[in-house]
DNA sequence: GCCAACGTTGGC
DNA sequence: GCCAACGTTGGC
């Protein structure tokens, strides 16, 4: 099982809205470095919701429900869009602040390249971040 | 509102 | 195929 993190803007698309939905398509990506994480996704997988711009941190778990298939948003075919589940809200949202002043998450891609939507999470640093939500 | 990072477009 | 111009994202 793989660890993803999926960015949002809260304004458009919140961890709250997802769980009023239960179930979503995460449709808009459109960049190829997120597609390709969104293609790896498989069934099972967890990841972290992340609210950009507004918040500007980690604030929940969710789950893949739905491998990657066409993006129903996108009239061109070209894109894909996997479907999401609530999971579980952090009890404390992570900042990012605190993410990169942790040495133990120096590595992760998100902080590395900041304007990747979808990124890869290793095992060791997706726990990092739940055990900070719950310090 | 500004700016850095980076992706895309279009001229050559 | 290169590169300048431009647009978008995301943090501050």
């Amino acid at each position: 099982m793989n660890y993803w993190l999926m960015k949002s803007e809260p304004d458009v698309f919140s961890y709250d809205d997802l769980v009023a939905k239960g179930k979503a398509e995460w449709d808009g990506v459109r960049n190829h470095t997120a597609q390709i994480n969104m293609k790896a996704m498989r069934k099972g997988d967890l990841a972290i919701f992340y609210h950009s711009n507004i918040g500007v941190e980690a604030v929940g778990i969710m789950e893949i429900v739905e491998e990657a298939a066409p993006d129903s948003t996108d009239e061109t075919g070209k894109w894909m869009a996997v479907h999401v589940h609530a999971r579980e809200k952090l009890a404390k949202p992570v900042t990012l602040k605190t993410m990169k002043a942790d040495s133990a998450l120096a590595g992760m891609v998100m902080l590395r390249q900041s304007r990747l939507s979808v990124s890869p999470v290793s095992k060791v640093e997706f726990d990092h971040i739940v055990a900070l939500s719950k310090a």
